[in-house]
DNA sequence: GCGCGTTATTTTAATAAATACATAACGATA
DNA sequence: TATCGTTATGTATTTATTAAAATAACGCGC
C-alpha cells in the first residue's frame, strides 16, 4: 500500500550540482551532440537546458561538457570524460538510494 | 566541497502521504490544537494547511487528526495516537536517510 | 561576404501555484 | 437566539515559475 520514495542529488555551495534531470540531459547531449537537440528530445526549453548545463559546468573544476558555437553545422556540445564519470557516479548513487527505499518500504508498518 | 542531499517521503496510490512539511504541520497542530494557529505559526495559508491535513486523513485508515468545528472556542484539531505514531515513524526514516547521505557524501570522489 | 545551424542572451507571454478574501457551517455557551 | 472562534469551501488576486519568441554572436565553408 504505502511505500518510501524520494529524490537525491549532489550539491555544492551554490546549490544543486547533479540530480536526476541533469543526468538525463547530459545523456541526451551525449547522444545528439547538441543542447538544442537534447532539449527538444526531452521536451525541455532550450533556455532551461542551457542554464542547467551552464550551472553544472561552472561548479565543476573540470568541465562536464565542451561547447562550440559557429563553424560547420553551427557548432555543438560534447560530453567530456569528466561528464561521463559524473553520470556514472550519480547512477551508482541512485541505485543505492533505490535499494534503501525498497528496504525502508518493506519495514513500514501500517 | 560536494555533498549528497535529498528529500524523502511516504506515498500511496494518491501520491504524497507523509513528508517533511506535513510532519512539521502535524507537530504544530499538536502544540496549538488548531489548524489555523498552526498555519499562522509557520506562515502557511490556512487553506494549504487544511488541504494537507485533509489529504493525510483521507489516505490513512486510522485518522491522524480529529477535527471539530463549532462549540466552545469555535472548535479545534487534535493529533491522534496514530498521528503521533506516524510522526515518529517519519522521523526515524529521516534519520536513517540522513545517515545514508552522510556515508554517501564521504564516498564522493572529486 | 553570405548562409547555415548552433550557442548565448534578452524580452515577452503563458501557465501554474500560492495566497488572500469572502462567506457559510458548526455547536457550545450565555 | 446571538456571539464566538474555528473548520470548511468557493472565488478572486497575486506571485512565482516556466515556456516561448526574438535577436545577437559565433565561425566554418562556399
Amino acid at each position: 500500500m504505502f511505500k518510501v520514495n524520494g529524490s537525491i542529488w549532489i550539491e555544492g555551495q551554490k546549490g544543486a550540482f547533479i540530480g536526476f534531470g541533469r543526468v538525463i540531459l547530459l545523456e541526451n547531449i551525449k547522444k545528439s551532440g547538441s543542447i538544442s537537440e537534447a532539449a527538444k528530445s526531452m521536451k525541455m526549453s532550450y533556455r532551461q537546458a542551457w542554464e542547467l548545463v551552464d550551472s553544472m559546468n561552472k561548479q565543476s573544476k573540470k568541465a562536464l561538457v565542451v561547447r562550440t558555437s559557429g563553424g560547420a553545422g553551427g557548432g555543438g556540445t560534447m560530453v567530456t570524460e569528466e561528464g561521463e564519470r559524473i553520470i556514472k557516479l550519480y547512477k551508482q548513487l541512485q541505485n543505492k538510494f533505490r535499494k534503501f527505499n525498497k528496504v525502508q518500504s518493506k519495514n513500514l508498518v501500517f
